[in-house]
DNA sequence: TATCTTTACTTGCCCAGGCAAGCCACAACG
DNA sequence: CGTTGTGGCTTGCCTGGGCAAGTAAAGATA
């Protein structure tokens, strides 16, 4: 047992178990049946929803290549190739930062827009149906305190690690 | 379809973005930062882990191959090439069931079960850590609550969509 | 017993994603 | 001004996963 444990035992007790489980059907099962839907109704995956949703919100629809990687918890090669397939069905224009030539500055287009208008009613109901609706509002509350608490921890990770 | 919502308006209001957003961060980045740990000590995958894990709590470590896909929340094409790696590494066998020779029977080796000794510790306090350093007892106990309700949501969808 | 359906699993093809290497623009230093 | 260094983005290679088609065993029907 390696004696780098951060923490007290190594290992997970009942609760904890349980906890476990459930998380781990929730982050493997939960992408998958978004994918289904969004492909199924949009040809699009989950993942490039959320760039299109990130992009949408952006002021002018714009934003560096890199801080848009960021907000969807993206590696940049894995962004780049979004961008290809993006651009090649004219949602997306890209041209280099006129401030800083390192800089990319990608743009949705009106076409990219109304994909995501399209697209967003399905998705959204399958959110609601999948996360929202099992739910109670007092659940809810909780169950957003804690995740937004995971998230930061995993956003230092991917950052300082 | 468009009128299909079950629940009132179509889009997610402020604190429902916020939950969402924070789900989608764990959803994404949690999977990645395990595979990370795991690939770099153990070679291993977050799933790959998973499935040494069910294998070795059942009577004789020895499953189904469709019961084992069921309770890793995954396809049967993907648990048989899983298999096939690991069958090549002696960390599992595979025979028909005598019973019914549809069914396959996998077992885990001694060495297989060797492996999975080896990696948990690491991958056991990098769960801890990511998931629940972060939270107090009774945010855990919430999250457990309203996960365990959605993995529920998702296992109907997976068995009766 | 012969045929048809159902169920469990495997195989082949295609595509998305990770990683490392390469390319380009800027900044810092002499 | 050259040179070196740093940071942002892209490209190529390889692996893993999804889907649809194929195989094989069991059951149903006649």
């Amino acid at each position: 047992m390696m004696g780098c444990m951060d923490t007290q035992s190594p290992w997970l007790d009942d609760d904890q178990q349980d906890l476990w489980q459930a998380l781990l059907t929730v982050v493997i099962a939960l992408p998958a049946a978004l994918d289904r839907q969004l492909q199924r109704d949009a040809g699009i995956s989950n993942f490039e929803y959320g760039v299109l949703a990130r992009l949408s919100m952006a002021d002018d629809a714009t934003m560096r290549l890199s801080d848009l990687a960021r907000v969807c918890d993206s590696a940049q090669p894995r962004l780049s190739k979004v961008m290809d397939r993006f651009e090649t069905r004219d949602w997306v224009t890209r041209r280099p930062d006129p401030g800083d030539g390192r800089y990319t500055l990608a743009t949705l287009t009106d076409a990219g827009r109304q994909k995501l208008v399209e697209s967003a009613p399905e998705h959204v109901a399958q959110v609601k149906r999948l996360v929202f609706d099992p739910l109670s509002a007092a659940q809810r509350r909780h169950l957003g305190i804690a995740l937004t608490r995971i998230a930061a921890t995993l956003r230092r990770e991917s950052e300082g690690g």
